[in-house]
Parts: C-alpha cells; sequence; structure tokens
DNA sequence: TGAAGATAGATGTTATAACACGTATATTGA
DNA sequence: TCAATATACGTGTTATAACATCTATCTTCA
C-alpha cells in the first residue's frame, strides 16, 4: 500500500528509508500547519513569526525582554531579530527601550495595542488549532508530541 | 513537570492546550531538521528546496515534468517555481524545453551534471537522516509518520 | 588602568519569497 | 467560427530572509 505522504506528493515510488519518508512528513505537516496560520493571520495584517514574538513577549510580561532573549525564544530561527521587531515597533505593537543599567541592551515590550491585537486573536486562533487538530483526541497528540521531542534529540540544537 | 518544547523555548508557563504544543512541536521539529539538511547542503551549493525539486526530477525520469507538477510534488508550498527552476538551469542541473504538442507546457529535467549532484550527496544525506531520526526506531518512526498523516487530515490541502 | 576580548545590537547587501499582473496557447460554446 | 474563458507560464515589484560586517558598551586581566 503506497503511503499517504506518497499520494500528496503524486510520488509513483516509496520512499527510501522510514527515516527520509518521517523527515518529508515533519517538513510537509509543519508546511501545511503555517499555511492555514498565516491564511487565518492574514486579516489581522500579521505573519506566523510576528504572532509568535507577541506571544513570546506577552508571557514575559511587563519586564519585557532584550532582542537575544526573544529571538531564542522563537520556535524558528530568525537571523535577523533587530528588523523583525523593527517592523513590529513601526506597527506600534512593540515599544523598544535601552533602559537597563548596561548599556548595551535594547528592552522589548508588548504595547498596549499588541495585547489589544493577541486578544482579538485568542479565540480564533484557539478554534484554528482544534479545527486542525482536535481529531486527533488528547492520547495521540500527546504521543506525536513525545515523538516529536525524541526526533529532536537526534540533532544538534538551532544553536 | 514542564513539557521539553516548554525547556527549549525558555517559556514559563505551560502551553495553552496539547493542539497549540503539538502546532509549535511540529514547527520546532520542522525548523530543527531543515537547519540541519541546509547546513549539510551548504557545501553542495544548493537549499533543501532546490534538493527537492532535483530529487523529484530525479523520480520523473527522462520524461521530465511541467513547471506545475513540480511544484506540486514539492513538500512546501513555493510561489514562484519559474525563477525557483531558473536558478536550477542557472546551474546547469536542470534543463527545460517547448517540447510537448500543446506549446504552453515547458518540460524540466534533470541533466547529467543533476544526477551527478544527487548521486554525491545520496550516501551522505542517508547518513544524515540516520543520524537525526535512526535512534527512533522503525516502530517509533511508522507511528510518528502515521500521526503526522492523521494531524494533516484536519486541515485542508496547501491547494 | 587600559588594551584585548566578549557581548548586544545595528547596518549594508544580496538572494529569495510572496503577491499581483501580464502574455501566449488552448479549449469551449453560442 | 470566433469571442469568451481556461490554462500554463513569465515578469515586475515589494518585503523579508540570510549573511557578513560594523559600532557601542561592558568585562577581564596583565
Amino acid at each position: 500500500m503506497p503511503s499517504r505522504l506518497q499520494a500528496e506528493l503524486g510520488q509513483t515510488k516509496p520512499f527510501a528509508s522510514l527515516e527520509h519518508e518521517a523527515m518529508l512528513s515533519v517538513a510537509r505537516t509543519a508546511a501545511v500547519l503555517d499555511h492555514s496560520v498565516a491564511e487565518a493571520l492574514k486579516p489581522y495584517g500579521i505573519t506566523p513569526t510576528q504572532y509568535n514574538v507577541l506571544r513570546v513577549l506577552r508571557g514575559a510580561g511587563k519586564e519585557g525582554l532584550c532582542r537575544n532573549a526573544v529571538r531564542d525564544r522563537l520556535v524558528a530561527r530568525v537571523p535577523d531579530a533587530t528588523r523583525l521587531l523593527d517592523r513590529l515597533a513601526q506597527s506600534g505593537l512593540v515599544a523598544r527601550d535601552r533602559d537597563t543599567p548596561d548599556r548595551r541592551f535594547v528592552t522589548t515590550r508588548i504595547t498596549r495595542a499588541g495585547l489589544a491585537l493577541l486578544g482579538r486573536l485568542d479565540e480564533p486562533m484557539t478554534r484554528l488549532h482544534t479545527r486542525q487538530l482536535g481529531h486527533l483526541g488528547p492520547g495521540k497528540l500527546a504521543t506525536l508530541i513525545d515523538l516529536l521531542a525524541e526526533a529532536r534529540e537526534g540533532v544538534a540544537p538551532v544553536e
């Protein structure tokens, strides 16, 4: 029986190895999920990466976070956190201040407008997540989360 | 017990839902795996997407594939397949011809140089895949592949 | 104390992604 | 048969990613 992924990619030959099929399955699933999140966020004028930043900053609270701390908490590696935050600052969703004793640090905090945007997004995003993955049920979701964590053990961290 | 992903992202609060944690787990795992593949391919001067295209075209054989067929077989959605193939053609790894009865189609085929490059990559990439995911073993890999396929059922296809 | 190195961040530049629109060929149906 | 539509692909443009390099501040230690 050809695999589900094979059919999705219109591929005639089976995969060379289970490892390879798993690699492509992860990439495919991430692309599909990310695409639907991007579509859902589009009406609000932000990208999944920007949404991720805003959630990180909401989690950090009033203290805020410096640039590198934000960058290291993001799901995907971003090589240019400065201009990512520039754009969010220009939209008024975050604010930056060089207000620590160590003058090298620039603290970024989510603004009232950023919190308001996240507030408007919380419900639709939760519904989206449920619609996308809810059918798996708690048991399978927990297994999936565990297996993915185990999968990440095999490679060096994103550094 | 805080989840593994929580620790990786330096996050203090638990995730809002299993669905959300699963979403982020998939994205995180894909980013980590993609990054290591990109690093491995860098010495050869191609990106993961280009590698993917070359594999698709090798699979298609002498017949080749038209632009949209290539695009639809890629793991991740690419909105500009023309210039992606332009770059591969400029590197001499693929060749294009408008040689079908229907003059709208442009057939793309992998060149001898493209095949040679893939040949050099086959072994190191297989080793990389094994190093990244081999420790899971066949049983867990099969489960992971199945769960990811099931996860993709919840959302509309990438169209 | 002050030069060397480390750290945090900004900036310049090129390549690619993303989106809208344009062109050529083929198909359909009045 | 020929105008309308569909299909396959290309092009123009802007935004962002990716990479290298630069500046400012702080730390370390001879």
